[in-house]
DNA sequence: ATGTCGTGTTTGACACGA
C-alpha cells in the first residue's frame, strides 16, 4: 500500500501532471493540497477515469485539499473540529482501515508576522485534535505540507529565512511526534540534502536550494509495516512543474 | 537580486500569497 503527498499548486494546471503521475505510481492513496480551486471544479469524473475516488475541501484561488483513493474513503472530516478557520486546510477520512489526515499547514510568512501566530494557534488546534484521533483510530496517518523543516539537514545549508525552520514550529513538529507519531522519511537511511520544495525563483531547483517541509507521519501501529520512503523529483523536473515534489511511503498491507 | 508562479481583479497591469 502506497500512501502520497503533493503540494500540487492549483490541481487545474497539475491535473496533467498528476494523472501521468498516477499512472506511473499507482499510488493506493493520494493527500493533495493547494488546489486551488472550488468544488464544483474538482476534476472528480478524470480522477475516476484513472482508478480514483476523491474527498475534497476547496475554494476559490488559495489552499483546497483533498485524498485520492483506489478504495472508498469513509467517516470524511472537513476542517479541525471545533477551529473556526475559513481556510480549506484539512481533510480526513478512514481507507482501508487507515485514518489518513492530510492537511495544508499554514505557511506563516515571517516569523513574528500576524500570520505566524496563526501558523502556531493552528499546529496548536491541529495537535489537540490529532491526540483525539489517534485515540479513536490506532492507525493513522498525518500527511501533508506542513510547511515546516523539521532538522538543520532538512534544510539547505544557506537558507537564511527563520520562517520554515525557526524554534517555535521545530518545537510544533516535535509536538506531533510526541503524540506517538513518527517521520517516515527518517524510518530509513537517506542521502543528504533531500528536499520537497524548491522556490521557483532563483533556480532554485537547479542548485537544489530547497527544504523538506511535505511529511508523512505515521502511528506506532504502522511502524512494523513501513517498507520504504521516498521523495519522487520527476514531477518536479517537467515542464511547468509544482514547486514541491510528493512523497510516498510504502507499507506492507494488501489491499 | 521585489528574482517565479498561480489566481484574481480595480483586467492586457497589478495585487496577493507563497
Amino acid at each position: 500500500m502506497k500512501i502520497a503527498t503533493w503540494n500540487v499548486n492549483s490541481l487545474k494546471v497539475r491535473l496533467p501532471h498528476l494523472l501521468d503521475w498516477l499512472a506511473a505510481e499507482s499510488p493506493d492513496v493520494v493527500c493533495l493540497q493547494e488546489l486551488k480551486l472550488e468544488d464544483k471544479a474538482f476534476p472528480v469524473e478524470e480522477l475516476a477515469a484513472a482508478g480514483y475516488k476523491a474527498v475534497f475541501s476547496g475554494q476559490k484561488t488559495y489552499n483546497g485539499v483533498a485524498i485520492l483513493s483506489k478504495l472508498d474513503a469513509r467517516d470524511v472530516q472537513i476542517g479541525i473540529p471545533g477551529l473556526e478557520d475559513e481556510q480549506r486546510r484539512i481533510i480526513a477520512a478512514t481507507v482501508d482501515g487507515v485514518r489518513v489526515i492530510c492537511g495544508y499547514f499554514v505557511n506563516g510568512q515571517a516569523v513574528g508576522s500576524e500570520k505566524f501566530a496563526y501558523k502556531m494557534s493552528w499546529l496548536a488546534a491541529l495537535t489537540a485534535w490529532v491526540r483525539e484521533e489517534l485515540q479513536q483510530h490506532p492507525q493513522l496517518v498525518l500527511t501533508g505540507d506542513f510547511n515546516i523543516a523539521p532538522e538543520a539537514r532538512d534544510a539547505h545549508p544557506d537558507w537564511k529565512d527563520e520562517i520554515h525552520v525557526s524554534e517555535p514550529e521545530r518545537a510544533a513538529f516535535r509536538a506531533l511526534l510526541a503524540l506517538g507519531l513518527s517521520d517516515a522519511f527518517r524510518l530509513f537511511e537517506q542521502p543528504e540534502k533531500i528536499y520537497s520544495w524548491w522556490d521557483y525563483r532563483m533556480m532554485a531547483f537547479r542548485r537544489n536550494f530547497g527544504l523538506r517541509i511535505d511529511h508523512i507521519l505515521i502511528s506506532a501501529p504502522l511502524l512494523p509495516q513501513a517498507l520504504r520512503c521516498w521523495v519522487d523529483k520527476a514531477p518536479r523536473k517537467l515542464e511547468r512543474p509544482s514547486d514541491h515534489a510528493p512523497v510516498i511511503v510504502e507499507l506492507k498491507r494488501t489491499v
